[in-house]
DNA sequence: CTGATTTGACCGAT
DNA sequence: ATCGGTCAAATCAG
């Protein structure tokens, strides 16, 4: 990956003054986690870690950022959760959408959704997928994957990117979104882009969090293919594709957190 | 025809 | 009582 931060040392200075910014950031979203702070604490956090990552986004302009920064622990189930920024909602993974909800806290609707195998394996995967103000999607996962999704090629990103190696490459072909779409089918089009950003890794059981992407392999291998709509599974449905992509940490946790996305825009819903 | 999406209802937690 | 998450019937799409 190119990028013009590269080879300029000043503007590496100053990314990674930015980083450790944001990791101070950070670590106060912990402490704004446990002091229950009014929301205006909360937003005024959430500026500020906006910030930050806009401002690496800039100078960085995709290079991976280094040293995630990560918020809060634990879910508020079990299940380990982690919240991505992204502007496609292709993962790999094929997900069936059962639910969409308005949302107090956030004018756009939350869109859910579980893996689409959760009844022929017994996946327990699911996600929440919100719009943000920039045209991408506040994506929760939670709980792990635990079907072998065909389409999916073996690229586990193992808690490594807890260490800094926060690089998950995604790729492939932009297929069939329409089940990605968390609402009527008005958004013009989340998939050319590939960009993401976990905003946020929890993982009470740290054990096997490792999130799993695909990434560049499957090319060529869709065996993913909708084996002819008379598949018992039958669950195939979205698209995966993905490219690679940079992404950033900018963590935080609990699903009540979430609040800190004050996404204030039209147009995520609508039709 | 089969499977996915939509959307209001239902339910549990707060 | 309210809010968020899930269910499920109706509808849509390939």
């Amino acid at each position: 990956m190119t990028s013009p931060s590269q080879g300029n040392p000043s503007t590496e200075a100053a990314i990674e003054e930015l980083i450790k910014g944001r990791e101070a950031a950070t670590r106060l979203g912990v402490f704004l986690q446990e002091a229950t702070l009014g929301k205006s604490a909360i937003e005024a956090f959430k500026e500020v870690l906006d910030s930050f990552s806009r401002s690496l986004s800039v100078l960085d302009s995709g290079q991976p950022l280094k040293n995630p920064a990560i918020i809060g622990v634990g879910g508020r189930n079990q299940l380990p959760s982690r919240i991505v920024k992204s502007k496609t909602l292709d993962d790999g993974y094929t997900w069936r959408k059962y639910g969409q909800k308005e949302i107090q806290s956030s004018k756009f609707p939350r869109a859910y959704f579980r893996c689409t195998h959760k009844y022929d394996q017994g996946c327990k995967a699911i996600r929440q997928v919100q719009r943000s103000e920039d045209d991408e999607f506040i994506i929760t996962y939670m709980g792990e994957h635990t079907c072998r999704e065909p389409a999916m090629l073996p690229h586990i990103i193992s808690p490594s990117y807890l260490e800094g190696s926060c690089l998950i490459s995604f790729r492939s072909n932009p297929t069939d979104n329409r089940q990605e779409a968390p609402l009527p089918s008005s958004f013009p089009s989340y998939k050319q882009e590939c960009h993401e950003e976990v905003l946020s890794n929890l993982s009470p059981g740290s054990s096997s969090s490792a999130y799993v992407t695909l990434s560049a392999a499957y090319e060529g291998s869709k065996l993913m293919t909708p084996l002819g709509s008379t598949s018992d599974h039958g669950d195939v449905t979205s698209g995966f594709h993905s490219s690679t992509s940079s992404l950033h940490y900018v963590g935080f946790g609990t699903d009540s957190f979430e609040d800190i996305f004050a996404f204030d825009q039209d147009g995520f819903l609508q039709d």
